[in-house]
DNA sequence: TCAGGATTGATGCAGATGCATTCAGTGCGA
DNA sequence: TCGCACTGAATGCATCTGCATCAATCCTGA
């Protein structure tokens, strides 16, 4: 009789979790180093610097980054008051707010990608071939009901700023 | 110019944090819907269990679950509080101690499994070919230094249990 | 136009986490 | 056998998280 989680699906699960795991830690401990801000800070900075105007609201951040609405608030709080982000008030709604950068966030942004993509390079790419790389998002993206694509370029597009 | 880290592997890294992260949540959530508690104590229940004695050191513990010394210490309290298991001295190391998986504690970690592996299914096996997964661990394996075999196996032996 | 429901964002509270430190006990070398 | 460095485990403190809830505003339909 088949086992309900195969083993080899257990085996992937297992991976999967552990890996992520070690991988992060090992990512977050090299900004730490450096004396950056956890790697939400990046994502956030990230995602402002690159729309349109670099401002979003509230909402639209929380949306791109999958993150709960209160931890998008408290997030937004750190930001500005580090001054790397204001807050402005939406005159289109005015429940609702918008989100800015500042050229210190922009400035931080740009310092941070220097040290992840680094990080990046030295916990995955050099372990990987790019044909494997490939592989292994082909792969996730079954499990992960496909990212959307703008967040699948959220790395990729901010390896031009450096 | 290449790009030091390749789109590639930029993609792949953002996939592995993307999705790693909802198919977590989304067993989290059906233990917790399910009225469980979490994973980690799933996970300490079983290593456990599977020690030969049933009882291990909580440094052995922390070494499984790859936790830090103070979350492990922690994570036992709160087993020892809800009467999973107990505190034994340790008379070869007063320092030391020996956490043991009392009846309730084993009984519990059956009954999780019971969630837990229908959400593996549920989130991971049944995306994936049985080929599929073992080329995914395949790939992950190459990240991460490799999961030690113990670990590997957390699962995969607690599948005979249920 | 107004009531009622939905949306935006903040926040109080309880529990969890990370970090550094503490304390007790061990074992080794002089 | 003493001193000293190391190991095993707990804990105080600050921060972070999750949850529920709140207040303000917006929208829709009667």
């Amino acid at each position: 009789m088949k086992r309900k989680p195969s083993t080899e699906a257990a085996a992937a699960w297992i991976r999967l979790m552990r890996v992520q795991s070690r991988v992060l830690d090992a990512v977050e401990q090299e900004l730490k180093k450096a004396g950056f801000p956890p790697l939400a800070w990046y994502e956030a900075l990230f995602e402002l610097s690159r729309s349109p105007a670099g401002e979003l609201r509230p909402v639209e951040l929380e949306k791109q980054m999958t993150l709960p609405q209160y931890a998008t608030s408290r997030l937004i709080d750190r930001l500005v008051d580090e001054g790397l982000a204001v807050r402005r008030e939406c005159k289109a709604d005015k429940r609702g707010q918008f989100v800015e950068i500042t050229d210190a966030g922009r400035d931080l942004q740009k310092k941070m990608w220097q040290a992840y993509s680094a990080a990046i390079e030295k916990h995955v790419g050099s372990k990987l071939s790019d044909a494997d790389a490939a592989k292994l998002c082909g792969l996730l993206d079954r499990l992960g009901c496909s990212c959307n694509e703008a967040q699948a370029l959220a790395v990729r597009d901010g390896a031009s700023t450096r």
